[in-house]
DNA sequence: ACCTGAACACCGTTCAAGT
DNA sequence: ACCTGAACACCGTTCAAGT
C-alpha cells in the first residue's frame, strides 16, 4: 500500500521513535526506527536527510527540554541550584547524549534564554556581568560533571580494589549503598561553590 | 607471505594504532587499523577478541596515563589542583573517551592509587576520611565537567544569539577570544572550591 | 507526495585454508 | 602460530519504480 491517504510518517514521529529507542536501548539504527514505525528503512529518507539529521533534531529537543525546566523567580542561590539540578537530571536521563549536548550548547534554542535569565538574576543580586558569566559557566561545569558522575558505577571505589586498610577503606565502607555517592558529591560541590561566591557581590575583582 | 618469522602484529601494536587513529580522526574502524598496520582486517582477531576488546585496552591505558600524572608531594591545595588539572588535560585530549573513562573509573588500574594518595594527603592535612572522599569526588566532577567544557565551542555564547543588549552582551564582548573561556571557568571553579573546603579541616560535620 | 525493493559501499566478525 | 580470502549479517544511503 504505497501512498496512503494519511502519511504514516512525519519528521516528528521519526524523532520521537528514535529518542524512545535511545532511551530504552542506549542507541538506535535507521532500521530499528523503521521497524518501530512499521515502515521500510528507505521510507525515512522522505522526511529526514539521514541519521545525523535525526541526531540534530534530538539534540535540539533535549536543549529545549533543558531550558524549559528553569525557574528564575527565586533568589540567586536557589536559582543557581535549581538550574544546576535540572540540568544534571536532564543530562543524566541521556548519558549517551551528554557529550553531544555539550558540544553545541547555545546557538540553537532555549539554552541561551536560560543563561540570560540566570544572568539577570545574578546581576540584580549584585554580581557584575563578568562575574555572573563565570558563575554560570561554573554551574554548567558542575551540572555536566555531575551528570557523568551519576552514570558511573555506584561504588566508585569497589571493595575489591580498596582492601581493608588505608584511609579509604573505612570511609568507603561507612557509606550507604545505592546511588548515594554521586548525589552526595554533587550536592556538596554545588553548595560549597554557591556559598563561596556569595562574597563576590558588590566587590571589586 | 603468511606466517612471517617475526609477527607483524601484536596486541600492543594494535592498540597503539587504534589510539593514534582515535586521536587523529576521532574514531577508528577495524579496517582502518588493519590498513595502518598493513594487514588484512581478519588478522587482528589473532591478537584481540574484537573491537570492544581494543576499546577496553585503550581505556585501560588512558587510566594508567591519568594515574601517573599525579604528584602528591605538595600541600593539600596544590595536590588537589594538580590532580584536577592533570585529569582535565588528559581527558580533554580524548573528548570522545570521557564518557567511556568515567564509566569505569576505578576497578582497573592506577586510578585507585591516585585516590589513595590524595586521601592520604587530605587526612594528613586535617580532613576526616569521609570528607576527604567527598572532596576527591568533587574534584573528579570538576575535572570531568571541565574537560567536556573544554571541548565545547570557544564562544559558548556566540554573538549571533546574544544580540547587542542584555546583561550578557557586554560581558561576553569584553572577553578574549580563543579557548580562554573554558580555562577561566575551570580555574575559577577549582579555586573557589578548594578555598571553600579549607575551613572543613579539624571541625565536626 | 510518499512508500517500496533492489542495490551499493561499508562495517565487524567467523572460519577454513594456507605456511 | 599467525596471516589470508571468502563469506555472513548488518549498517546507512540512493534511486528508479510504483501509486
Amino acid at each position: 500500500m504505497p501512498r496512503p491517504t494519511t502519511p504514516k510518517l512525519s519528521r516528528e514521529r521519526i524523532v520521537d521513535a528514535a529518542l524512545a529507542l535511545y532511551e530504552a536501548e542506549g542507541n538506535f539504527t535507521i532500521g530499528s526506527v523503521a521497524r518501530e514505525l512499521e515502515v521500510r528503512p528507505s521510507s525515512l529518507y522522505n522526511h529526514v536527510s539521514g541519521k545525523s539529521d535525526i541526531l540534530d533534531a534530538i539534540r535540539q529537543r533535549l536543549h529545549d527540554d533543558l531550558a524549559s525546566k528553569v525557574n528564575v523567580d527565586a533568589d540567586w542561590q536557589d536559582a543557581l541550584c535549581a538550574v544546576a539540578r535540572a540540568q544534571r537530571d536532564a543530562l543524566a536521563r541521556y548519558p549517551w547524549a551528554i557529550t553531544m549536548l555539550a558540544q553545541s550548547p547555545a546557538q540553537l534554542d532555549g539554552a541561551i534564554t536560560t543563561v540570560e535569565n540566570l544572568a539577570t538574576v545574578l546581576v540584580r543580586s549584585g554580581f557584575t556581568a563578568d562575574r555572573a558569566l563565570l558563575v554560570i559557566g561554573a554551574i554548567d561545569v558542575i551540572a555536566i560533571g555531575g551528570a557523568i558522575d551519576l552514570t558511573s558505577p555506584d561504588e566508585l571505589f569497589p571493595e575489591s580494589v580498596i582492601g581493608d586498610a588505608g584511609e579509604l577503606a573505612h570511609a568507603v565502607r561507612r557509606r550507604g549503598a545505592t546511588g548515594a555517592r554521586a548525589n552526595d558529591t554533587f550536592e556538596f560541590l554545588l553548595n560549597q561553590f554557591v556559598q563561596s561566591v556569595a562574597p563576590m557581590r558588590h566587590t571589586k575583582l
